[in-house]
DNA sequence: TGAACATATGAGCAAGTATTCATATATTGG
DNA sequence: CCAATATATGAATACTTGCTCATATGTTCA
């Protein structure tokens, strides 16, 4: 067998968690530093709410990581691969 | 801002198209080297319909590219980036 | 303490997606 | 030319997903 069945779902999970613009844009902000949940609402122009839905995605994927800060949340990049993998997708869709 | 919209979005539509087990599988398969659609099926354990619909996506994202043997018809890899963007997320997952 | 603020969460809905089934198109050998 | 084979496609359907709205939880400071 090509790929374990386990193995291409987990893959699956992970491209799919970088398969949306509105995450794309959380993970492109978060390439820079830490932000809060506030920031990261106007610098994607969207709502708190859908921001936050969706870091608890991405948090639930061990994709980003939170750090409380009295009633701030600050999220960062979990991962060196995440940046990686963005980094590689872009250099496809830009000069591909 | 933080990443152009359009970017975003298209950047959003590549990982999309490796958001999905069936089709990682059937990139998986071309890893190889070609393979025409009824091996694809077999590898992959789905329909040659259900396939034949996820190739057409897979090439029209110029993820894959076919080539026309007889009535056969052989895909392979279009980019090398591709399987670059597959390694390195299955890093991700498998020992991350 | 209690009002204001920051974030999280659940329900519900609109839009998208992967598969199946039926059928169409194209190619080959007899 | 006809039957068999390989692939493609359209419609229908079940499932998933991203957002909004309303509300809950947690934190600070006056």
């Amino acid at each position: 067998m090509t790929l374990k069945k386990k193995s291409s779902d987990r893959l699956a999970d992970l491209f799919s968690a970088l398969s949306d613009s509105s995450r794309l844009r959380i993970i492109s902000a978060l390439l820079k530093g830490e932000m809060n949940v506030g920031e990261l609402a106007e610098n994607v122009e969207l709502s708190h709410s859908a921001v936050s839905h969706q870091l608890r995605g991405l948090r639930h994927m061990r994709l980003v990581r939170a750090r409380k800060a009295g009633r701030e949340v600050f999220y960062a990049l979990d991962d060196d691969h995440v940046a990686r993998l963005f980094q590689l997708g872009l250099e496809h869709v830009e000069h591909g």
